[in-house]
DNA sequence: TATGAATGAGTATTCATTCAT
DNA sequence: GATGAATGAATACTCATTCAT
């Protein structure tokens, strides 16, 4: 399977029903529904690729055939778990930054509720999110996508800590945005490694969690207050 | 082969020596060297598990007994090329400190540069890197040695930013050291993703290397002296 | 498919009707017409069982389950392409002796009207003829009906040139026999080569067409007067 | 299988050694033998390409690796098998056509002598004969040496043929170059279809294979001396 | 009658590992 | 020690046929 997606080009979109055959309905859509979660539990168990169909056939309770229905390809399947995965994290995501917006009155206020916020989205999703990264190394299908949402995400938390300006040290605006987003970069590249969303070489160190998260915020609110 | 380690334990230790089956010499060793080589540029072009042996047998132009003679597995060659990333990585990072703690005279000089060289070395080394962290995801063999490798560059690091107490903010030692370790999780955190250490999703911003380094010390040097 | 049917023993009849399900009308002779006609055109684009019911489906504007109610199985809907084809030639046969027997003359102006007349039937039918010997191979309920067909075709071809015998070399009438029925089989059995009927390998001498019809009329003549 | 052949256009050479991977020696070669002989088997009695390499592999006492040691793909394995039918069919042609040359003293003898060896040449060899041909029909591999094979048997046949001009009707050298090219193609096309090489659906009349021989041979002569 | 979604058996090919030489 | 030929388990995908609606 790798040897047909890594390394060549491939021309498909993505987005749930974009690598899905046909609009669902009925004994349709729960069957559907049934292949993509043992899809995704077996992805999980066992990595991106390292299952087989007729292992999603049995789990699932859907013939071979059934699945080749739906999708054009194992590899259209993996990806519409992505998909999924993916719409509903961009769901969360924005959720909360609306939600803080409204809570939020000053600078350090967001962003300890921020950090907080998003490690738990992030942490909630992390599994299949390694998986997904994983995969957009070599698949552009997800890597595309994928750079999309990573863009939005980054506007909607960086628009929220603008919205906090007159707390921040310099008064120069283009320095202004390039504190915002550095603050999201540090603390997205942060949670993410200590969700092992890239490795797990280094995550068991006796550092916490919980103090992760507070030092990420007190550094920001230090970094955003500076100059 | 992945399905053989994968997810399932196994049993062998790690390091460059450990991995391979004999003490080489002579013309041995420079077969050793040809194989060891072709694996990792195999691994470097087609993925961590991607390549055959007949692949290394032939670039490597030795035979595929050769490679069993050396290495009990396809598995144990992978882990060896591994280890002799992880030692190089791990002497230059070991040199870097060393020359900062001579040169550097105060925090903020210490911090800039220390980001700046750390962010080289890992530059150099992130394409193996990427494939250290894939596989330890799954290998607890490479992911067992990455860690301990990981709490010693930690040690580092924290070591030659406390030498600047200080300059740091607060008086309290313990949370002086917690400063000091969240600053290094930031840092290598950020760069990792950067790098693509973890994944290539995000990317592809037009916010820029050069003004990632800086800004990532900048933050470091505010949050170490705030309080 | 071919496993079903291939060496081994079938018990189906043929002829158009045979091996369709029952007399049709109106709507569902033309539904009828429609697999037929689209089932043809695939065989003779893609091989005698090349094609799939899904494609027959789609560009006969018919269902799956339509060509299941008319036809037992994709291997006799194969059968009705090729008995509606074994009928429109035996009507052309017929037609084309006919025609001759009362035209010409003498037997060189027979041997010559026919050998050119023939050629051109076979040369309008050969494509789906080709497939047909082909299935006739494996396939006993093309066999069959086939050999009957042959059968005719020679009685009606000798036949007709038995009414020149005074023409003949030989004065035993046995003989005569012999050697129209020779004459038929040379004719066909080169013509049908020359068609590619039975390979192509051999078929692209600069050797002509119009000269190779000519010949054989000269051949057969010349045999048929010896003695 | 067939699918990546048919209607594609294929780019690789033909005879024994051009489909098979190496120079066989000692054991290897006995293995090659018993890999060719067991697909040839299967062949014959299921057809071109409708045998599992696993059944070659069960009767052949080779793995299935060991095939694609040897072979590229099942075709090319086929293909093997084909080259080796032609390459000794060529050289029985050879002797035959060689031998007649030198016994045959006058035309009619040659002409009765050549049908009679010639038509037990073809029947030796005509159930892989059928294969090749209908293989011809879609592979170009098998096709293009299939088409030299048959020019250089017809110019064989004919240069003898031509031996005995003294007896010929006519004294035109073009006219003669062309009757005894119609005798070779019409004494070809008889004998194979005959031997079912091209279709098997008029094979069993009651005309006998004995008189058959005798009537083409008598058919040419009368043709050759005609004018 | 008519439909077309669901079924699942069947198969070429790859490649880590072994072992006779 | 070295070699590389031999092994055979493992797996995505197709498509004739059925049958619930």
């Amino acid at each position: 399977m790798s040897g047909s997606v890594k390394k060549k080009a491939v021309a498909k979109p993505l987005a749930v029903a974009d690598v899905s055959r046909k609009p669902q309905q009925g004994r349709s859509l729960a069957s559907l529904k049934r292949m993509i979660a043992a899809a995704r539990e077996l992805m999980l168990e066992l990595g991106n690729e390292d299952f087989t169909l007729a292992e999603v056939s049995e789990r699932g309770q859907v013939s071979i055939g059934s699945i080749y229905l739906r999708f054009e390809s194992k590899d259209n399947l993996v990806r519409g778990v992505i998909a999924e995965e993916l719409d509903a994290l961009a769901k969360e995501e924005t959720e909360l930054v609306q939600r803080l917006k409204d809570d939020s009155t000053n600078l350090a206020n967001f962003m300890y509720e921020y950090v907080e916020g998003y490690a738990e989205v992030l942490r909630k999703h992390a599994p299949l999110l390694r998986l997904t990264m994983e995969r957009a190394e070599y698949d552009p299908l997800v890597a595309t996508p994928g750079k999309q949402h990573a863009l939005r995400a980054e506007k909607d938390a960086t628009d929220a800590m603008l919205a906090h300006t007159d707390e921040f040290g310099g008064d120069d605006p283009a320095d202004n945005k390039i504190k915002a987003q550095s603050s999201y970069h540090v603390i997205f590249s942060t949670l993410a490694r200590r969700l092992s969303l890239g490795s797990s070489g280094e995550t068991v160190h006796a550092y916490d969690w919980q103090r992760m998260k507070r030092e990420l915020a007190r550094m920001c609110v230090a970094y955003l207050r500076s100059d």
